[in-house]
DNA sequence: TAATTTATAGAATAAACGTTCTAAATTTAC
DNA sequence: GTAAATTTAGAACGTTTATTCTATAAATTA
């Protein structure tokens, strides 16, 4: 190896290429590399190995497989990479609509931008907006379950999928209502009153949902229902009702906040059921 | 001295108020320190002494007379700052917590809150990191599939679900691949080289989604890969790879980003079919 | 101006640094 | 299954590190 990378990005491909080929060490650094750039512009090498689990040579005979004198020369790449203006988020998305500007073609700003602008409002809005003391009777809810039922179509269809897998994998029964087969009735036949049910539920309000939420509701299962309007028609009969405004960007509905608030009772859920454990 | 800065804005505040008290030589180094804080951050005590015109120890006594137990504490907060990814963000945290102080009680902060901090920062951080020529690529390949195939398992499954919806949405032929009835490879069987994958996968990378890609390079289907790692094992054989960095809170990971990415496509594809009918 | 305080530079020090070399361990090839 | 080659961890290396201590220089005060 006689030409090193000059730019972080360039090692970085460099390292992905030749990952395969690399011994089981070596490997070990490359993979801890991409992960932890910033940890290797500042850390030492004792520090940086300890935490990548490898020996201290180790980092160096890295460094010179490729092609570098020793890991100081590399880790010279990391600490340049920081070093080049990051300009702030806003700051580049000021810049990449005065761009446009001077163009004068009318194009549209990255796509990614717009979404992540507007999903960032909606995240900040849901923070304020949904009581904590919601979460915590939803909560309850889903403890006191002894399994836990989830309808929702279309859209809505995602969280559902997110719920049922968040709740498996912290060992609680989840069954998702999916319609597989056109057995939403059948499905939903099992609930009984010690469970509870989850609805998510956006306009136009889809009688499979409905139909679910009625005969959920008529054995007295209790009832976590989200929605996008608090005159939802199901909003009245729900136990605990959370309204969530999702971000649109040009007709679009995000999700993001709905898997957010969705997380959180997961893991509102987790950590409660932990410390009933412990007592 | 006893409550020195903990960040590096409060520290030029107070080096600035200070300045016309201190002395010829720390004076120096409070200039330097104002004009060059990127050389402070990576430097050693003998070079930036150097550089600064001074002696060694006079970096270490300027130091102490600001609180610092020694240079190096001192040299953590330029580090700090270097990391920081956004000024609002961070700003936001700071208030946050400043918000929890005030309130004397320590409090765990809520939960909500904690997935909104994470959720944004991962989601600036997704937009600083994706390529718009990824993206552009990416579209590509939708538009001139015939038929998209998608594919994920647990945690990527939601993203699928999404992905399944919103295509299906703009009058696109998606075909999630679900695996319903054990029939991942039976579902997968109907791809072809004018069709496009999409597939979602994260370590440990399950078999399911493998052997779908697996057949889809098979029959030249070009893939559109969604991963954690640049090392993926099918990261070299796609078309294109969009590396994401989910949220993280508590050990549960987020999805907001890979939401937001997903939405992105699938926004930047309507636009591009939209724009090939008018012409 | 002399005395006293304060600030500085230099020498000294021990700890930590990155790196090299070597023997052991592992993998590969036959 | 043995031999060769590669990879690894560990010890040892000379440097460099940040810091402390101290004698000297400068500034301040009386």
């Amino acid at each position: 190896m006689q030409n090193p990378p000059k730019t972080l990005p360039e090692l970085k491909a460099i390292v992905a290429e030749r990952y395969s080929s690399l011994s089981k060490r070596l490997a070990q650094v490359a993979q801890y590399l991409l992960d932890n750039p910033d940890e290797i512009a500042f850390g030492t090498v004792a520090v940086i190995s300890k935490d990548a689990g490898v020996h201290p040579s180790t980092l160096v005979r890295f460094a010179n497989t490729f092609g570098y004198s020793g890991f100081s020369e590399m880790q010279g790449l990391f600490q340049q990479e920081l070093l080049q203006d990051t300009p702030s988020y806003q700051e580049r998305i000021r810049l990449a609509q005065q761009e446009m500007h001077d163009e004068g073609t009318v194009q549209e700003p990255h796509l990614l931008n717009q979404f992540v602008s507007a999903n960032t409002k909606a995240l900040e809005h849901l923070a304020q907006s949904v009581p904590l003391r919601d979460m915590e009777r939803a909560i309850d809810i889903l403890v006191n379950a002894k399994a836990t039922y989830i309808v929702g179509v279309r859209r809505a269809f995602v969280v559902s999928t997110y719920f049922s897998y968040a709740l498996q994998h912290i060992d609680r029964r989840a069954y998702l209502i999916d319609g597989v087969g056109g057995m939403y009735k059948e499905q939903a036949s099992t609930m009984m009153a010690e469970d509870a049910l989850i609805a998510i539920s956006f306009y136009p309000y889809a009688d499979e949902t409905q139909n679910v939420v009625v005969s959920a509701i008529d054995k007295k299962v209790p009832l976590i229902l989200i929605t996008d309007s608090s005159l939802s028609p199901l909003a009245s009969i729900a136990e605990v009702c959370f309204v969530v405004k999702e971000a649109e960007v040009h007709t679009f509905r995000s999700l993001s906040t709905l898997l957010c608030l969705a997380q959180s009772l997961a893991i509102g859920l987790a950590y409660r059921l932990e410390n009933q454990q412990k007592n």
